[in-house]
DNA sequence: GTCTATAGGAAGATAGAC
DNA sequence: GTCTATCTTCCTATAGAC
């Protein structure tokens, strides 16, 4: 059952990931994804046989896979309090590449009624964050009503901070809210 | 030197804004902007000759007045803190229809090195709503540093949320931070 | 100033050889 | 599984009549 591929899937959706952060959906194209990837158009329609969509697809779930793994399962785990926020704004910046990377739900995030599949995937994701945040928040102590307000808030900065940096050409923000990020998540 | 336009600059360019708020630069299609607009294709390259970028930064252009005339203004006049920022929870909830409309600034901003012209628009638009909002700070009697960093934060929270309503499917979000603005912006 | 018609190219997607 | 070559559709932009 071996699949001796040139590209392997890991390489292949990472390529992926990365045009679609910096494009978004729409601006995404064949072109930009087939050289990113390493692999001709034909190549990709091969393996992703729903098209650009399910290349899409396939990015967030290997993204939500490695939030599980890196973030989640980190967040919802029985180290101390501080050790865990300290864990999470470590592996915030690095997988936003201290804020000069886009958050991928941003991105991929359509108003119109297209690509149901997608916001489903994107609103799960967010959602899990928040709650994996919450159950931090939980556990330094606050009633569950704060801590998911706090929670909450803190995904508002986390994504705020990425918007502003774009829109400003700085990491600034990003660093910015990394700072408060502890505070501003189990209360001051 | 009358220009008796069949559609006026006004609604031309707020039709066009609401399709760049809705898709993004690269969504936005030359046939969706000509249904909004209420003009064929041709007629808007008559108006716009340098096509769809121009387009963009006469939106934002618009966009930047309408901001600096409703909120910036406002913001850095002389009625009571308090009764400024009432108007500015007042003012958000309408400009953004409540958590509905995406933000101008986080659908135009490009990764890339592309379209140079609109991003110094869009810094220079976040850097003065985070200025204005500073100065309501500081008029709260906040010190100079710790009001910048609230403006900053407010910022965070208002494009943050937006980008939440965006992935969750709803407009929660956005009221919450609505709530918590003035706290938020003031000290609480 | 607005339109219909169309040029010219890039987009997403497929066919078939290797 | 990957490639080159191609199809079709949609896109941006222009030409020229009214």
């Amino acid at each position: 059952m071996a699949r001796p591929s040139l590209v392997s899937d890991e390489e292949l959706v990472e390529g992926l990931a990365g045009v679609f952060k910096a494009e978004g959906f729409e601006g995404a194209s064949l072109a930009a994804l087939s050289e990113a990837s390493g692999l001709q158009r034909a190549s990709l329609y091969h393996r992703f046989p729903g098209g650009k969509e399910q290349m899409a697809e396939e990015v967030l779930r290997s993204t939500e896979a490695f939030m599980q793994k890196h973030i989640i399962s980190m967040l919802e785990g029985d180290a101390p309090v501080q050790q865990r926020v300290q864990d999470l704004v470590k592996g915030l910046r690095a997988f936003y590449d201290g804020g000069r990377r886009n958050c991928l739900l941003n991105k991929l995030a359509a108003s119109g009624g297209k690509q149901h599949r997608l916001n489903k995937q994107i609103a799960a994701m967010m959602q899990r964050l928040t709650v994996a945040l919450g159950k931090l928040a939980v556990d330094a102590g606050l009633k569950k009503d704060a801590a998911h307000a706090r929670a909450e808030r803190t995904v508002m900065l986390l994504e705020g901070s990425l918007v502003m940096c774009r829109g400003l050409g700085t990491t600034t923000p990003f660093e910015s809210m990394l700072r408060q990020l502890p505070a501003e998540l189990l209360g001051k």
